[in-house]
DNA sequence: GAATAATAATTTTTT
DNA sequence: ATTATTATTC
């Protein structure tokens, strides 16, 4: 008995493939972690390959690890020795070794959204465009593209020709090049580029890794864009001792759960890896492990409606299982209580506890109000991604600082803490200096150091010139030998004084934001503990730039989590709640209105296929008639995903709120004062016009509903109406009371006039004011 | 010239 | 609702 054993036929064939390139398609919970960390074992026992020639490469760090210790756990040897990584670290680590030969230095800082962000901004500023017809969002996203295209800007300039967008594009795509190799900073997607650019420069790098990695192995292949699958190419491209090309590629995926195409993956890398490799063997994992066959075949319904799939069948051995719920809710609010609810009752009547649940939502501004009622309930929870810890002001001030000390040449982390805090440096010095350091081609820091030599900042260099000192004291600690990260940390917020700064400010949640501080201190000791050998800053910040929130997931917390679709890809969980399943939020709006609507509804039909196929025991699917989305009221119709679930396989619940309030639960108490808190005040929103017209967004349905439900109303039944009118008194959560002087008819909206006495008279749409009316 | 108050703008998904 | 930018005050 060994323990291949337990593998199916197709598993097995999979494990003991040994040589040449080889595709498994992975249907989901098709046990494809356990066929490769299984063959990983396979190869080092039985085939007698070095654990160091081999490398797997992931899309997250929490796949990675969980890799690696299942590989530890099956071998018990070597497995510190097999490279398992994220795409984004093994290009890191390839480059902090070697980029010296692109002229980058290698303590080069890696950049985050918002700091792509900000030097964005700055070009935009630098090259006079107006960001009102290209915003910095788009902006990025042009270039995201390219580089994920390979595209170069000098490239992207001569594609450009004669068309004038495109013209904008290519001078903004080469700026932002420059500052960032002035910056000694790369992007995300510029990992990838250059390390692919360090490869066509140097033999002698791409020779060394090619021998190194013999054995390469991709998971969640379908999510490869472009430049990461030309950077397998070239790795897997080397030849063995005996001079062979062996092409020894294992790649693993579904096509179905294809979700990144927003980020650039690339779909035909596993449609046409068999064109790419024709000796490629495929091996299809059809057998589903994970859930009950009613959520499989729900699943399976739902995906049957996209089109150009791989052909596959999933099927289970499992138990029938459970039907799927569905349930439509008057409002997003009790959607959360009631899920939080029958959470809470589980776990009291002991069915599960809190860690097999997981609420799941297309975004992330979602999470807030479950959080909220959450709370209420004092249920343990975890929310994976909606504020990224480090994307906190107190953080990014701090690390700021880190950076600025490891890499002076990071101006975008010097021009963010100059004046934190207060230093009375301001917008028109900053300015001057940057001018300087331009005209002389010097970083910003550098600028700073020649202060007093810059024209017109008399009294101002006298205020910079503590900061630069400041700066370099901090710096020359760094080369004590017993010098710490955490310990620079301390002696950061002592010189600047930012804890009493913060302090001083007065603000309302200054407890908070203190503890933030000491949670940052604490994952520094947590990651200087956790290294081998002392950490360096650079490796430090490098930790936090590639560390997402989902990777410190860990099953041995007993919470509640709550995530995007997109975080949940990967994991499962015996019960699980999809939530918000409305036109408009799932699929999200963007999808319905753009260009190409056929393909992006598609996106977001394998988004729901990875959701429904999450759910092991239970999967409850809800839909809000009414939802709060930026303090507008929104009205949807249930998503049509829900539609292509057969019915039989569905129960329709009843909105506990409004059948029956008396409903046999424990929280029946809960009831009456919660419609008195939703009846009369929420009126004013539920009858402006505008609720109407958003209506209509949805109303592809109308014809055709799939509902045996009868329509509910909302509040009151007087929707596309305004409860005041002229002469009335109404009060403006901003401006007060005030008088209602006119209202005109402007389409599908009103124009209401109100006079607020000393305020003012305001003009305004009816949607987006929500007048109450005083009477 | 800097600090402060007021106003405009923004969010789909993420390494 | 929160945050960046602009207008105003000191």
């Amino acid at each position: 008995m060994s323990i291949y054993d337990t593998l199916n036929a197709e598993q097995k064939r999979a494990v003991e493939h040994d040589k040449g390139p080889l595709l498994i398609l992975a249907g989901a919970g098709s046990g494809k972690t356990r066929v490769l960390t299984h063959r990983i074992a396979y190869l080092m026992e039985n085939k007698g390959v070095n654990p160091w020639n081999i490398l797997a490469l992931t899309f997250t760090n929490k796949a990675a690890g969980e890799m690696r210790e299942r590989v530890d756990n099956i071998v018990g040897y070597g497995s510190e020795n097999i490279w398992v990584s994220t795409f984004h670290s093994t290009c890191v680590r390839i480059l902090r070794r070697w980029i010296d030969v692109l002229g980058f230095d290698k303590g080069f800082t890696i950049y985050d959204s918002d700091d792509q962000k900000t030097l964005m901004r700055e070009i935009c500023k630098y090259l006079q465009i107006d960001t009102k017809n290209m915003k910095e969002r788009s902006l990025l996203s042009v270039i995201s593209s390219a580089k994920d295209e390979l595209i170069t800007p000098e490239e992207y300039e001569l594609r450009a020709v004669g068309d004038f967008t495109k013209g904008k594009y290519a001078a903004v795509y080469k700026e932002y090049q420059k500052r960032l190799r002035a910056n000694n900073a790369l992007d995300f997607d510029d990992l990838i580029c250059k390390t692919i650019e360090l490869f066509q420069t140097s033999k002698e790098a791409l020779a060394y890794y090619q021998r190194r990695f013999q054995y390469i192995m991709v998971d969640e292949y379908q999510d490869t864009n472009t430049a990461q699958f030309k950077l397998i190419k070239l790795l897997a491209d080397g030849v063995n001792e005996e001079g062979l090309r062996e092409h020894n590629l294992c790649v693993v995926g579904d096509d179905d759960q294809s979700i990144y195409k927003f980020r650039g993956a690339n779909i035909f890398n596993i449609l046409n890896f068999e064109k790419e490799y024709p000796q490629a063997k495929v091996i299809k994992l059809e057998q589903n492990y994970r859930s009950t066959k009613r959520i499989l075949e729900a699943a399976n319904e739902v995906i049957a409606n996209n089109v150009g799939r791989k052909d596959k069948a999933l099927w289970t051995d499992n138990a029938e299982g459970d039907v799927v719920h569905f349930t439509q809710f008057d409002r997003d609010s009790q959607e959360a209580e009631c899920i939080v609810n029958e959470i809470a009752q589980a776990v009291q009547s002991e069915e599960a506890s809190y860690q097999d649940f997981a609420i799941l939502y297309r975004t992330n501004a979602q999470s807030r109000i479950f959080e909220e009622k959450l709370v209420v309930k004092n249920i343990p929870y975890k929310i994976i991604g909606s504020i990224n810890f480090y994307a906190r002001k107190e953080v990014k001030d701090l690390l700021s600082y880190l950076k600025t000390i490891g890499n002076g040449q990071d101006s975008l982390a010097v021009k963010r803490i100059i004046n934190i805090p207060k230093r009375g440096i301001g917008l028109a010095t900053i300015d001057k200096v940057e001018e300087y350091a331009i005209r002389n081609d010097i970083s910003f820091y550098e600028a700073l150091r020649q202060a007093d030599y810059i024209p017109g900042l008399q009294r101002a260099a006298a205020r910079i010139s503590p900061f630069v000192s400041l700066i370099e004291i901090l710096k020359s600690n760094i080369s004590r030998p017993d010098y710490s990260i955490s310990d620079l940390l301390d002696e950061i917020i002592e010189a600047t004084g930012y804890i009493e700064d913060l302090k001083g400010q007065e603000l309302e949640n200054e407890d908070d934001r203190i503890e933030i501080i000491g949670e940052l201190k604490s994952k520094i000791v947590a990651f200087e503990e956790a290294a081998l050998e002392p950490p360096s800053l650079s490796d430090f910040l490098e930790e936090v730039a590639l560390v997402s929130d989902i990777d410190n997931l860990t099953e041995d917390n007993n919470v509640v989590v709550l995530m995007t679709l997109h975080s949940a890809k990967g994991l499962e969980f015996p019960y699980v709640y999809l939530c918000g399943m409305e036109e408009g939020i799932f699929p999200s709006y963007m999808s319905i209105h753009a260009d190409d609507p056929e393909t992006e509804i598609e996106e977001e039909r394998r988004l729901c296929y990875v959701g429904i196929t999450r759910a092991m025991k239970r999967l409850s699917l809800s839909a809000c008639s009414q939802r709060m989305l930026r303090g507008e009221t929104q009205f949807n119709r249930p998503s049509r995903f829900i539609r292509e679930i057969p019915r039989y396989l569905l129960t329709m619940e009843q909105n506990p709120y409004n059948s029956n309030p008396f409903r046999s639960n424990s929280h029946a108490s809960l009831v009456p004062e919660f419609n008195s808190r939703l009846q009369p005040a929420g009126v004013a929103h539920s009858t402006n016009p505008a609720a109407s017209s958003n209506r209509d967004m949805g109303s592809i349905f109308d014809k055709n509903k799939p509902f045996t439900q009868p329509p509910r109303e909302f509040g009151g039944s007087n929707l596309g109406t305004i409860d005041y009118g002229i002469g009335d008194t109404v009060s403006h959560i901003k401006f007060g009371v005030g008088l209602v002087t006119n209202i005109n008819n402007a389409g599908k909206d009103y124009e209401v006039t109100v006079d607020f006495g000393t305020t003012g008279t305001k003009k305004m749409l009816a949607s987006f004011a929500k007048l109450k009316k005083l009477s």
